[in-house]
DNA sequence: GGGGAAGTTTACGTTAACGTAAAGTGGCCT
DNA sequence: AGGCCACTTTACGTTAACGTAAACTTCCCC
């Protein structure tokens, strides 16, 4: 079974787990363009595809503007030498974001680590103590 | 030099360049419990810790809350079985929200090797075109 | 043809996380 | 004493990202 080619707001609410007025918002602010047919809105694979990177943006607390951002650096804009090299500069100040998150996580991960020890160790001495 | 035992408001706020303004409302939150010398705040180690938790935690998108949550998981609380276990579950929950985190920021990296590829591209051929 | 179900627009409401301004206090310097 | 910091409290303002409610249309079903 090949892709869908259009999917409708309730679809997409239900697959991604959003309401309705989500999806409209994203829209109003310019993150999502999906065509009409009559006054419903139909959404395109490159829609649900913005979707799916404005939530993944969510997860790591990016705001919708820098997450517009994102999409545009995947629409291939007829562009000049000083739009490449603006986008360029772009996706290293991501890069560089993304990896600050990256050491940002590997010491919570030691952190809950070294939580869960005394958390364990605690226990054990409840146990211990009320034999 | 062993480390200062005690920090002005003032200067925390340059240390991790946020306003004083953020740093007492973070006590009204109470995710911060400064002392006080006369009607003025000083600040411990343990202070500082838990603002840099804080900061750290807001650069991973997470809320004022739950870094809170984060704080009290260090904080050697006189726990009974029930809060113990309470805190392993919470901690795995935190575990799992990171392994996304980091799911999603291997993606993005992907995404970003890929725009840079077609900016690449994109300004080759304008070079060529433009002998 | 009446009534859901799913879509629409319009508009006001809400929460988190601070910003900003005003007015006062305490110390230190010269 | 005057002045300048750095600190304080109080309080109202602001922005992002939706929630919620009301009042339509459209389509489908029986």
């Amino acid at each position: 079974m090949t892709l869908k080619q259009s999917y409708g707001i309730g679809e997409l609410a239900r697959e991604f787990d959003v309401t309705t007025r989500t999806i409209r918002f994203y829209e109003d602010q310019g993150l999502l363009t999906p065509r009409r047919r009559g006054q419903t809105r139909i959404y395109s694979p490159a829609d649900r595809v913005a979707l799916k990177l404005i939530l993944r943006g969510k997860r790591l607390g990016f705001s919708l503007a820098e997450s517009g951002d994102l999409i545009r650096l995947y629409q291939p804009t007829g562009d000049n030498r000083q739009q490449l090299g603006a986008l360029l500069e772009k996706i290293d100040e991501k890069r560089t974001q993304l990896q600050q998150q990256l050491v940002d996580i590997q010491i919570m991960q030691q952190d809950l680590d070294a939580a869960e020890e005394r958390a364990r160790q605690a226990l054990k001495e409840l146990e211990e103590s009320d034999v």
